[in-house]
DNA sequence: TAGATTGTTAATCGATTAACAATC
DNA sequence: TAGATTGTTAATCGATTAACAATC
């Protein structure tokens, strides 16, 4: 199957298999099965095991998946069986959480350098980073072959720094604040407001 | 129409629905339409008028949207005419860019207490709130009528710190950690590994 | 073998969209 | 009025699920 053809809604789904995975590999499991897994993060067996059958078959009828291999597969799909370099624009308390943060290399990513505008913070160390000038971005980009960022900066900033970005060769962007792009640049934003506001739905008010 | 038979896809668009209002609010514009707002979120004006009339009638032919008006009712629609108290779990790098974040006041809620396990940071300023030993959750929850909270811990300790919560009445919980909750707990994850693996995907890696 | 679980088809369910009457 | 845009219906599209043969 061509791959452009796949839903997205899928692919949005690999990254949670391949968490479960982690888990149960740290765990020291070495077999699951489409409905252990779909227990564990609230979908269908069913619709594992067909999000899978786009890929193609990784399981065994009647014994299940060998979780060390099907974690590989995945990582194979979304391509992070490599290493991807990021760089993250922003060296705030936001910024540094974020470069601080070890969550990235065993997903495949490496955040290889830190930028910010701010003269006062250039200079800095930020785990095993040193803060460097945004101006150093063009360079930056160039030498680590980077492809996506992370965007921390304040609101107002981040609709300018991500058209930089852009202008500089950048495919994709994880971003902190609201921004808008071309199509051909992927984006994903993070927002707390978002996520509380739509579990406040749901909420009775006891309060009062 | 029950909202129980609300489709919870619709929900979740709302807060960005919000979002764009409070955006074309600040840029002094009074009137909107489906269309234009379609265009700034990236989804179909029909959707738009599609998704509001589950709740009414907020439009006027010919015209549009009363961009003021109609973002008051999607507040209401969301219980967010009303401010929230939040407690934040975990007083790290994390915890204090959350707690030093100025969008939760905007979007209905206010962080009434910091807290911590570790005796170092006891007692240490962050933004306007000292940090507090995590024995007083009971207190506080109590004291402030919360419902809601946002764990900023360690990996490791946020499975733990979800079940204390949920031992003490919490009702939603936004986590920066994976956890599982039982069925009538609302949960919210943000994960930037996620993000970034479904985006890589459909990166050609050019990188070598 | 018997039991278990996959991979896959076809049916169902639900969400999105096209079209348009209503009306400002 | 003419033009514009809403609210809503019905059609379409796409995702999920039930069912089951295949097979380990």
């Amino acid at each position: 199957m061509n791959p452009l053809e796949i839903p997205e809604i899928v692919i949005r789904r690999l990254p949670l298999y391949l968490r479960a995975l982690n888990l149960l590999t740290e765990q020291g499991q070495v077999v699951t099965s489409s409905q252990e897994l779909g227990e564990r993060l609230g979908i269908s067996s069913t619709q594992i095991r067909k999000d899978l059958s786009y890929f193609g078959e990784f399981g065994k009828q009647g014994t299940g998946y060998d979780v060390r291999y099907l974690a590989e597969q995945l990582r194979q799909i979304l391509q992070v069986n490599r290493t991807w370099n990021l760089v993250l624009i922003g060296a705030g308390d936001l910024g540094r959480a974020i470069a601080r943060y070890n969550g990235f290399e065993r997903g495949g990513f490496s955040i290889v350098a830190v930028l910010d505008r701010d003269k006062q913070k250039i200079g800095n160390q930020v785990g095993q980073l040193r803060i460097q000038d945004i101006a150093q971005l063009p360079d930056v980009l160039r030498q680590h072959h980077v492809q996506i960022a992370i965007i921390a900066v304040p609101p107002d900033e981040a609709q300018g720094v991500a058209n930089l970005l852009v202008k500089n060769g950048i495919r994709a962007i994880l971003s902190y604040a609201h921004i808008t792009m071309p199509a051909d640049v992927r984006i994903q934003h993070i927002d707390p407001v978002v996520g509380l506001q739509s579990m406040t739905y749901y909420l009775v008010p006891t309060q009062p």
